[in-house]
DNA sequence: AGCACA
C-alpha cells in the first residue's frame, strides 16, 4: 500500500494530522527531536494558519533521509495523534535558493494563481516567531559533556538528563524517549529546570537509548548529556 | 482534510 500516494520523492516530508494544540515553536523542536535521526535537517515549517496547522514540512539535506523518514514514522504516534507523511508537493524555498534556482518573481505569480483558484483573500497570518531553526549539528549528533569518571553511576534503569534548553517539556523528552523500548516515564521537576530522569523497563534498554541520544540538540546551543540516575 | 516557505 502506498501511504505516499503519487508523489515523487522529495528531501521534503509534509506530515499531517499533527496535534494542533501544540504550540509552533515546540512543535518545531519536536519535530527536531525526533525526525533528525534520519540525517540532517535543513529547515522545519509549520504555520498555524487556518488552513496550515496541523501540519508540517521537514527539509532534509538528503532526498534518502526523507525516504526513511517517510518509511519509518508513518503513523508514529506523536502527541497522541498518529502522524501521516508524504513526499512534499514541491521543493522548499531554501533548497531552492541553495541551487539558485529561486525564482522570487516566479513564487508571487504562483501565489496570485492560487488565490484566483480558491477565491480566497491573502490570508496574511499574524507575524511569526524567528526563523526556523537552521540548526548545526547532524541527527545523533556530538558526544558531550561527559561526566567525569568518578561520578559515573552504574548503570541502572534510570536516566538522568542534563544540559536541557529551560522550555523543553516532559511531552518532548516522552517524545524522543519513547521510540527506545522498555520506555517508561519521563519525570521532570519544577523547581529543577534543565534537567529531567527517564525510566526504562530495565538497563540495558535505558543504555540504547542513552547511546542513541547522547548529545542530542534539542537546540543547537544544548547538546543533551546524559548519564545514570544515581540509586 | 488541509502542500508552505511571515
Amino acid at each position: 500500500m502506498m501511504l505516499t500516494g503519487d508523489i515523487p520523492p522529495n528531501q521534503t516530508i509534509y506530515i499531517k494530522n499533527l496535534n494542533e494544540k501544540v504550540k509552533k515553536e515546540e512543535l518545531k523542536r519536536s519535530l527536531y527531536c525526533l525526525f533528525s535521526q534520519y540525517g540532517r535537517i535543513v529547515d522545519i515549517v509549520a504555520l498555524k494558519t487556518p488552513k496550515l496547522r496541523g501540519q508540517a514540512w521537514v527539509v532534509f539535506s538528503e532526498v534518502t533521509a526523507a525516504s526513511n523518514a517517510v518509511r519509518q514514522m508513518q503513523n508514529f504516534p506523536f502527541y497522541d495523534k498518529p502522524m501521516r507523511i508524504q513526499y512534499a508537493k514541491s521543493k522548499s524555498d531554501c533548497i531552492a535558493k541553495a541551487e539558485g534556482t529561486y525564482d522570487k518573481k516566479k513564487k508571487q505569480e504562483e501565489k496570485v494563481e492560487k488565490r484566483i483558484r480558491t477565491e480566497e483573500t491573502p490570508q496574511s497570518g499574524a507575524a511569526n516567531g524567528p526563523r526556523a531553526d537552521s540548526n548545526g549539528g547532524p541527527a545523533a549528533a556530538s558526544r558531550q559533556g561527559k561526566p567525569s569518571a568518578q561520578e559515573v553511576s552504574e548503570p541502572n534503569n534510570i536516566l538522568f538528563i542534563q544540559n536541557l534548553p529551560h522550555e523543553t517539556t516532559s511531552m518532548m523528552l516522552e517524545v524522543l524517549f519513547k521510540q527506545y523500548p522498555g520506555f517508561r516515564e519521563v519525570r521532570m521537576i519544577e523547581a529543577k529546570p534543565g534537567i529531567a530522569f527517564v525510566e526504562f523497563d530495565d538497563d540495558v534498554q535505558s543504555s540504547v537509548a542513552m547511546q542513541a541520544l547522547q548529545g542530542f540538540k534539542i537546540t543547537p546551543q544544548n547538546p543533551m548529556a546524559i548519564t545514570y540516575a544515581k540509586k
